[in-house]
DNA sequence: GCATAACTTGACCATTTGGTCAATTCAAGC
DNA sequence: GCTTGAATTGACCAAATGGTCAAGTTATGC
């Protein structure tokens, strides 16, 4: 009757359940705080069968941690070499602010990840990461020597890339009490996406002339 | 022999061992995460000798974020009423910069409170916190209806000065490893200092004519 | 229909957790 | 020197933790 076999699906869909859950707590938690009881209870799954399909609390965080990475690197990948900085830097924060919206529990585990040493991604920091802040920062060079950009160097810009968007996903909680206790509407948040950008773009590009 | 009584004497430095063990651990492990064995164990004090001092581990974590939060007020204070927005601004990032190297295990755990959905200071930030972003709101209304700032919501504009600047305690781990693993020197903060300060200047003061 | 592999689960375990207790040491004031 | 209150600490506890096990139940391929 199932179209795929049902071990695949069943595993698709136990997999995918555990993982959603598994974000939910270790965003709220931690992961030391984070219970392998509780990321099973929210899956409504006995804890054995978590176990079936991830073999220790830290193989479960990896898997999250990954598939945020993923997302966000691909992401980066939008920076196109040949794009006028303005169009590019534009472009790429726009994605940024989406994705801080579409996966909020993902860039906080990062932050998280991040706050307490990276011990379980520090590999992927020193290798994926540092390759393309490399790469990226050889753009911004250019930009800079084609006199196209204010002078400033490629890591201050992406961290203040970085640290502004994700700021919208790691500070909701803060962010939606300061905004009457509701979390940013879709239109609050598309003004938030835009003059970010903006400042960012001004702070950063030449005027044209 | 002592100036101050023992007992007064004592008590501080037991108070202050233990805040500071306390500030690493939960910067490292979260609150649910950390562990009042641990903490007693880097402040060189017998677990019943922690809760001696302080009853549970809530209220040794709300001390340690209460202390965080009377320093970053302080700091807050400095953007003066009458100052023009470029000086105030700069005087403010640059008071924030310095904030994230000197009280960088403080910053993380109040990132991590935040991400965590801020159970334990959710009402300051309701009242306190609240209260001077209206505050300040009104300044940079005025500087907007004077045409000496671009059109930026005051939010826009204190979430980026707070990301950015809060990202070099926040992402510690993450800029020392794309600094070849050492954590950046005092050059190099400087540098990233005065960076932060001109692209968020540029980014939001209109240029003077 | 049966063998095999995928999946499920209740019961269990050693370790760690936040916190307690009662007994003790210490120092200050008289 | 003795009383009083502050400070110290080894031993302990119930609850929760990550993880295991062996006995089950499915479903698939032949």
């Amino acid at each position: 009757m199932p179209r795929k076999s049902l071990k695949t699906t069943v595993r698709a869909e136990n997999e995918a359940a555990i993982l959603a859950a598994a974000e939910a707590v270790f965003a709220e938690f931690g992961f030391k705080g984070a219970s392998t009881s509780e990321i099973a209870r929210r899956a409504n799954v006995p804890k054995p069968n978590l176990h079936y399909y991830f073999p220790t609390k830290e193989a479960l965080y990896r898997v999250v941690l990954q598939r945020v990475l993923t997302v966000w690197l691909d992401a980066g990948a939008s920076m196109d070499e040949n794009a006028e900085p303005e169009a590019a830097l534009r472009r790429y924060i726009g994605m940024k602010m989406d994705l801080s919206r579409s996966m909020t529990l993902g860039s906080q585990i990062w932050a998280s990840e991040i706050m307490r040493g990276a011990p379980i991604i520090k590999d992927f920091l020193e290798t994926t990461l540092k390759d393309w802040v490399a790469g990226h920062e050889i753009i911004v060079q250019r930009w800079h020597d084609e006199g196209k950009i204010h002078p400033v160097s490629a890591k201050a810009l992406f961290f203040m890339i970085w640290a502004t968007t994700q700021h919208y996903a790691d500070f909701a909680t803060q962010i939606a009490c300061l905004n009457a206790g509701q979390p940013l509407s879709d239109a609050q948040f598309n003004t938030a996406r835009a003059q970010v950008t903006e400042m960012i773009v001004r702070g950063v590009v030449r005027a044209a002339g």
